[in-house]
Order: structure tokens, then sequence, then C-alpha cells
DNA sequence: TACATATGCAACCTTTTGGTTGCTTTTTTA
DNA sequence: TAAAAAAGCAACCAAAAGGTTGCATATGTA
């Protein structure tokens, strides 16, 4: 739900790689996580509960296995924050320009 | 210059706030920063350095006062980042649509 | 020049983070 | 049913984060 836990959690080149390897439809239980990331179960565990945490994924434990699945809404929020940053830089920069411009008439 | 770094020094509230101020024209100076912000000033400097060393802000010293500027390329960086992952995403999704259709058929 | 302002650097402290090992439980499967 | 695969929980540990205080230094200003 905030913003900056979704940041935080994103903030980590484990967890990142994580993330992009899911977005692109690898690494779909805990296990795999962590043999392919070459940490212990835990290790990767405790990554995947950080992100789980931001809502960034989603752990179903199915029988015996934990499945792994990207969720884009965090990331859509994340996105919409940042642009709404630069967009208010933007603006402030416009009004920079055209006090300028007045100033010199 | 590394993506994870610039999640990381986005994933704070305290430093969320300063650079949504930023982005809208407040917090020239350290002081003004840990003044707004009601931290000790080596605190607030702290905080800054980290957005500093993620090159989201500037920080210039101008005769007895720190001038902080808010830098936005970074955060177009991590912007793209996201972008991406989305795409890969959506195309992932696309690709999986497209696989039941040609079972149905 | 003397004083106040703005800052820098270093040390210190507590909490969080990233990672581990050990042991138990649940679910398959041979 | 017995073995192995996948996972959960707890404890532990070193390093990093977030924050503080203290002291020194540079810069404006009265």
């Amino acid at each position: 739900m905030l913003i900056a836990e979704t940041f935080k959690a994103l903030g980590d080149p484990v967890r990142l790689e994580i993330i992009e390897r899911l977005s692109s439809g690898s690494l779909y239980t805990l296990s795999s996580v962590s043999k392919d990331l070459g940490l212990t179960r835990q290790g990767a565990r405790k990554h995947l509960q950080v992100l789980a945490d931001a809502e960034l994924i989603k752990m179903e434990p199915t029988g015996r296995n934990t499945i792994i699945t990207f969720a884009p809404a965090s990331l859509k929020a994340a996105d919409s924050f940042i642009k709404q940053l630069e967009r208010k830089w933007d603006v402030r920069l416009e009004a920079l320009r055209e006090f300028a411009e007045g100033d010199k008439s």
C-alpha cells in the first residue's frame, strides 16, 4: 500500500532480479527461486516475503509447493508516483520559464 | 547508476517527502530540509547524501549554504525500468492468450 | 573584529536487513 | 508405508541504516 514500501522492496539487486525473471515468466516456486538465484531457501524466502508484503508478488501454497506469481498493480502505482513527480517538476520549470519571459517584456 | 540504488533511495518515507517537496520547488538548503522535516541537520544530511549518491538530487556548496536541487534523470531511468517490466509481462500474457486460443481451434 | 549561521566530520547507539543453520511438518511418490 | 521433496519456524550473526551528540571549520554580518 505505502509507496515507500514498494520502492524499498525494489531497492535490492536480488529482489529486482527475481521480479525481472518473474515478469518474463520463469521462477515459479520458492525452491526454484532459491536454486536459480543461488541462495538458501530461507534466504530466498525472506526476499520473497518482502516482495509479497509490498504486493509485488503473490505466494500461494499449493500442495507441496509455493507458487510465486508476479502482481503488477503495485508497480503501476510506483510508476504513477514517478510520473506525478516528473509532472510537478515540469510544471515548475515551465512557470520559471514564463516568469523569465515576463521579465523580459 | 545502478537501478537498485535508485529504488533504495526512494524506499524511505522521509526521502520520498524530500523528493516530493523538491520537485514542487521548496526546500532549497540543507538546513531548510532539516527544519521542515523536523530532523537534526546530520539526520537530514545523511538522507540527502543517499539521494545525491543515487543522483536524484544535486548538492552544491555555495558560500555558507548547500543548495539542494532536484535531478530528474535517475527518476526517468527508474520509470523506464518499470515500464520495461510491465511490457515484458504484457508480452507474456499475450503469448499465453494466443496459446489458449490455438488450443481451442 | 566578534558573533551568529551553515556546514562538515567522527563517534556512537539501536533497529533493520540479508543471510545462515537446525529442526519440524506436510505432501508426494516409489 | 517409507523415503525424499518442499516448505515453515526460530535462533543467530554480521553488516548496514537511521538517527543522535559533540566538536571543528568556514562564511556572512553587525
